[in-house]
DNA sequence: TCTTATACATAAGAAAATTATGTATATATT
DNA sequence: AATATATACATAATTTTCTTATGTATAAGA
């Protein structure tokens, strides 16, 4: 997302709920999700997501498995149990910080 | 904000929405009025604050008017006019923000 | 042939927070 | 009287997370 400041913070949570949708999958197909998704609204940059992966790996939360298409490279990311349990946690999180903006931004449906 | 990494990048949104609805406030009413709303949930740090405050001051959307109140300094920031028309692109945003989150972690609603 | 798409990656820099300090006055508690 | 908490500002060091720029490589389309 070339615009707003806000998604600051919710690329995790994008990845981690893409993945526990669809069970496997690779970085450039996560890009083109999210801009399918979204409608052009969002467009991941590379720059921020192969670092997310790579942490995310490293934190115990993905595993991954390299296949070899029409002669690519690709990188198959999967939840591992933690990483399940995480996503629930993160959408959790999600859903709070939207009733709290609710709340700040329009006292009156609070 | 002590929460969740999703808080990152609203806390220009919060303040000035504040702003918008009371006409006239100090910093440390800010942190205090958002633990209110939010029921303690969000916490603005210092910290953070007051770098923003300093930052939308220099940008030209918000004036500040120092008073002394029970011999204590306070600084009163109001929004100028130009911070009054960020304010509707910063609402905006928010709103196009969840909505875009929406379709994404929760897709069949969208 | 050249551009666009697919597919990965990293480095430099910017932005925005957290955490840790610091100053100072007023009020409440022990 | 001493101490802690609340009020009220501020900044510096560090961390996190992104953008922008760059790099490699193959495949497909114009």
């Amino acid at each position: 997302m070339s615009n707003s400041k806000l998604y600051k913070g919710s690329l995790t949570t994008i990845i981690l709920k893409l993945l526990n949708e669809h069970d496997k999958m690779y970085g450039y197909e996560i890009t083109q999700r999210v801009k399918e998704l979204t409608k052009g609204e969002l467009k991941i940059t590379e720059g921020a997501l192969y670092p997310a992966l790579h942490k995310l790996e490293a934190e115990g939360l993905l595993d991954v498995e390299v296949a070899k298409v029409d002669n690519r490279l690709r990188k198959y990311y999967k939840l591992t149990e933690t990483g399940t349990k995480e996503t629930v946690n993160k959408l959790e999180e999600l859903a709070d910080y939207i009733k709290t903006m609710q709340a700040l931004v329009n006292p009156k449906l609070a």
